[in-house]
DNA sequence: CAGTCCATGTAATAAGTTACATGATTAG
DNA sequence: CTAATCATGTAACTTATTACATGGACTG
């Protein structure tokens, strides 16, 4: 039942349109948490209903209205109440690890361009966290900004080492996946030049 | 639909039982792909069904019976298309990144407890993959002997430095887990010993 | 006035979790 | 004889994915 917290928690630094989360999730938060609109918007509805969150209806041009959702009360002590308790650590299921311990079953172009898009796909996660990073340091990320302008001073100091320390661990995460990554190529390099055949192959 | 690569993927070592299979994926193997019997009884059952494995009903004892289930050509032809096409990037959902980028709701002994537990848990997940490394290089796992029995002997090499390529990217990832704990549980010692308050203390 | 963005939904299907349920076999 | 292990299911519920569906507002 995280997604409904990733969404109070997203609406402790602003009042916000379904469409506006929408859009942060899939931006490039969605490295730490991803959901299509479709979870979004019933989910929205839900706390509304369960009293999470207040709405206020605001007319956007001539004939269209939005939807300005905001936490309440008992959001926020919702939200409390799931920070403060232990999530716990159960199953994994990383389908990308699962299908390298069977390489032997796919070619050797087949496992490399995995690897590839692997590298690819956290190289580019890296950079975007070192931004983000960067950004969060300078104060240049506007959603911060809106949090902590909410806040008591002496709180700025925590929230923002928080946020950062979340980054952190996807840059960690990521140089770890690198380095994976490049290690497998490498030992396909390595088979393929010894001519080890692969089952996969044939 | 990778639940069932992971099921066709085991059976190429040898024909197996729903209850070994689930042992299998209740094992340490869990770390990287975890499924209950609820998943995995009624998924054999597809799978048969679909015509990807064979089983033999075998009697054991006096009165009771057991199903085993081994892999066979169409079976096989379909885990290596899984293996051979590439397995896009896309949504993730950490809960405990998420949690940590708002600590702020938390309080310094529920977050220090976390990140406790993330230690605990990527250092024992640490401990369980050197070891499985270990125990591959020597070649002491009942399962990858099975595997190799059946392969000729020029394969061998690829299918060990595979698995073990599997287990090597746990080992990096454990690893920057636990970094990253570490430094979460620095930070909140610095935090709370400058005193900074946090909302979720309230 | 066309294309992009803003904005919000629903429906069908697939996947995953948790609990309920049962019974034989084997080792000590 | 009793506890652990072997063995296999189903049911209810919750989550998640993908596709279908619509329409106003703004920019050039």
């Amino acid at each position: 039942m995280s997604q409904r917290h990733a969404l109070l928690a997203t609406l402790t630094a602003q009042p916000m349109t379904g469409y506006e989360l929408v859009k942060y999730f899939d931006g490039s938060f969605a490295y730490v948490w991803s959901a299509p609109h479709s979870q979004i918007y019933p989910e929205l509805r839900r706390m509304e209903r369960d009293g999470l969150v207040g709405v206020e209806v605001v007319p956007r041009g001539e004939r269209a209205e939005k939807r300005v959702y905001s936490i309440n009360e008992a959001g926020l002590a919702e939200l409390q109440r799931w920070e403060r308790e232990p999530t716990p650590y159960q199953s994994e299921r990383d389908p990308y690890r699962l299908k390298a311990a069977h390489f032997e079953q796919a070619t050797y172009e087949a496992a490399r361009h995995q690897l590839q898009e692997h590298l690819r796909h956290f190289a580019r996660a890296l950079r975007d966290w070192e931004q983000m990073l960067a950004d969060l340091d300078a104060r240049r990320v506007s959603l911060l900004r809106r949090r902590l302008e909410q806040r008591p001073e002496e709180e700025h100091e925590a929230i923002v080492a928080f946020r950062k320390l979340a980054f952190r661990g996807e840059v960690l995460k990521a140089r770890a996946e690198i380095a994976w990554a490049e290690e497998g190529l490498a030992l396909l390099d390595e088979l393929e030049g010894k001519g080890v055949p692969l089952r996969g192959e044939r």
